[in-house]
RNA sequence: GGUCUGGUAGUUCAGUUGGUUAGAAUACCUGCCUGUCACGCAGGGGGUCGCGAGUUCGAGUCUCGUCCAGACCGCCA
């Protein structure tokens, strides 16, 4: 028997009683006369003393040969400590040592063990199995286990049923760039991973299973973020026999329970916002609500002056910075330049103080009068002491960049509270999305996509007007979920191919076997995917999503532990029938 | 594909206008220490300043290239 109790058990009451522990030394206090060792495992930490008077003189040797990280096991009576520690559960007792043994020895690691370490991240990723000994990191995975858990627990009691898809499917050219797997038995073909299950799925409601759900590892050969990883969890589900209503309804409820459960937050019914109106009050399809500073649209009273910038701009938007009148000159001179980087693109900003005394002092006050300015503020709804930020130029481009600007302001002004949760659900998406490079429509969601009861003329018409049955859940400013109502009729979904410039050739190479199964009685059906790890962090109340995984990839999609990828034998490659040759870049 | 930031002791960092033998903290090692828990005290070891060119009498410091890491834009149906 390697441990009676763990590190984070013993209290009080067990004193007395003879304990066999056993873990990672954390920490040795050694003053010659008595020697402490904080004993650490996956549930705390146990002090263990070996002492001159009381411990065997073998064992009091060995104790002092102890290093950091050293595994040992011990045997000893649980003693009230003479000076108890208030700061730890186990802090009012202390294990006498009676038997020590050495069950394995450690080098000494790159860096503090501790929950306040003294290790970068490159570092901490290299060493990721010593960094998970660390409580943050540990926490932080049991708190994924509970989400998990909870979710799983939630829709099985719905009905739902986990089915597991495959990982080693087919390639689609539309979407995100796949990972591809080389096929041995099929010399110069490759398997696709998924970017996840969407046509399993659809394929399972054909099959009857009615409710599904699966948390499952999707791939996209994407670059990275802070929060995006080259394979990440979705929380996959699909249902038959519904409508848009039906699914906002039944993952709310999900959402709800998490908070709940998780959090502790009782939310009431999500409020829902149309893409547009999200554009237009946020300029952003998934807006941070938690705080304001909503868009005012200034065309009306900034234009038809002798302003010619906002004059000749398709759009002149403004936001109220709350208690923004404070920023000294140079820091919004700090704005401006913030705004004008290339990653935002702005070529200016006009500012506007709104002085406690209710009088305006703007960048632009020889063309602007106090009255003009009053306007201004009525419609962004700027109060004595804010500071109005206004962008301008053509709509599409504006608006994001007015939100990266309230986005910043809102995380500078600590706005953006961790502790806070504002879900909502933006609904109503255009079906089609105009891509610039290929110069035609894109699927925005993806082709499956069901437009709006009666818009399938309007395609002929104006593509970028048809809205889809497609929804996000948006959580602090974050997409946590989205999906849509599927096409479940052939003939539709044949359009719809058509349409998004697939000849029936294409569409039957790529997607046969699911217009096929089509024709055998598909259900109405539809679904959403959440993103698990995104979940997990905002839930957690982090940014980072690699936190809250057990072994992620860096910026560049490299495992620097593993040290992956790599390059691979050539007895591999003469098995696979291929031959790499590098193409100059 | 692009923009920006960083790379100096095991680790986290400082290093001024280019100027003697590159510092601090912490970790590590040795000794001391009668209740530690961020223990304390004394001493010690530890550096190809990411790599390669260049400018210069002289480069951690300036220039160019390159590699690595991080953040962001593009991208992510």
């Amino acid at each position: 028997m390697y441990r009676s109790h763990s590190n984070g058990q013993l209290r009080i009451a067990n004193v007395n009683e003879l304990v066999t522990l056993s873990g990672w030394v954390q920490k040795i206090r050694n003053k010659g006369f008595m020697i402490w060792v904080d004993l650490r495992d996956r549930y705390g930490i146990t002090q263990l003393i070996f002492d001159e008077e009381r411990t065997p003189k073998e064992v009091m040797e060995r104790a002092s040969k102890l290093g950091r990280e050293f595994v040992i096991q011990v045997t000893g009576k649980v003693i009230v400590r003479e000076s108890k520690n208030p700061n730890m559960p186990t802090g009012d007792i202390e294990i006498l040592v009676s038997e020590l043994s050495l069950l394995n020895s450690s080098l000494t690691p790159p860096f503090t063990i501790e929950d306040e370490t003294d290790g970068g991240e490159d570092i901490r990723m290299k060493y990721r199995y010593l960094d998970i000994r660390r409580k943050p990191v540990r926490e932080n995975l049991i708190f994924r286990h509970k989400v998990t858990m909870a979710v799983r627990n939630y829709l099985s009691a719905k009905s739902f049923v986990e089915v597991e898809t495959p990982y080693l499917i087919k390639s689609t050219p539309e979407g995100a760039r796949d990972f591809v797997v080389p096929s041995r038995m099929n010399a110069g073909q490759f398997y696709a991973l998924p970017q996840s299950p969407q046509t399993f799925k659809q394929l399972l409601m054909v099959g009857g299973m009615d409710k599904y759900f699966q948390i499952v590892k999707c791939f996209r050969d994407e670059d990275l973020r802070a929060d995006r990883q080259p394979e990440f969890t979705q929380i996959d589900c699909e249902m038959a026999f519904v409508e848009q209503e039906d699914i906002l309804n039944t993952f709310e409820g999900l959402t709800r329970h998490l908070l709940k459960e998780i959090n502790g937050v009782d939310i009431g019914e999500f409020p829902r916002m149309s893409y547009d109106e999200a554009m237009k009050r946020f300029g952003n399809d998934k807006p941070d609500i938690r705080f304001g500073m909503e868009f005012g649209e200034l065309n009306g009273v900034a234009q038809h002056k002798e302003f010619n910038v906002f004059n000749q701009a398709e759009l002149v938007v403004g936001i109220a910075v709350p208690g923004g009148n404070a920023f000294t000159r140079k820091e919004i001179d700090q704005l401006i330049e913030w705004v004008k980087r290339p990653q935002i693109g702005a070529l200016g900003m006009v500012y506007c103080r709104c002085n406690e005394d209710g009088t305006y002092k703007s960048s632009v006050d020889k063309f602007y009068n106090e009255s003009d300015l009053a306007q201004w503020a009525e419609i962004t709804g700027a109060q004595p002491g804010d500071l109005l930020c206004v962008l301008s130029g053509d709509a599409h481009k504006v608006r994001p960049q007015l939100s990266a600007l309230r986005m910043h302001l809102a995380e500078q002004l600590g706005l953006r509270k961790n502790t806070e949760f504002a879900p909502l659900w933006v609904v109503d998406f255009p079906l089609l999305e105009w891509d610039e490079e290929t110069q035609r429509y894109h699927a925005m969601h993806h082709p499956f996509t069901s437009p709006k009861p009666g818009q399938m003329e309007l395609l002929k018409t104006s593509p970028g007007e048809v809205k889809a049955n497609a929804y996000d859940l948006v959580l602090n400013g974050n997409e946590i979920g989205g999906g849509s109502i599927r096409i479940h009729d052939k003939e539709i979904q044949a359009k719809m191919f058509d349409y998004l410039g697939f000849t029936p050739e294409e569409a039957k190479a790529q997607f046969g076997f699911l217009m096929d199964a089509f024709q055998y009685g598909a259900p109405p059906h539809g679904g959403i995917a959440f993103g698990l790890d995104r979940l997990v962090a905002i839930l957690g109340g982090q940014e980072t999503i690699r936190d809250f995984i057990a072994f992620p990839k860096n910026n560049a999609g490299r495992d620097v532990m593993i040290d992956a990828p790599s390059p691979i034998h050539q007895e591999q490659l003469d098995e696979l029938n291929l031959k790499i040759t590098l193409r100059e870049s």
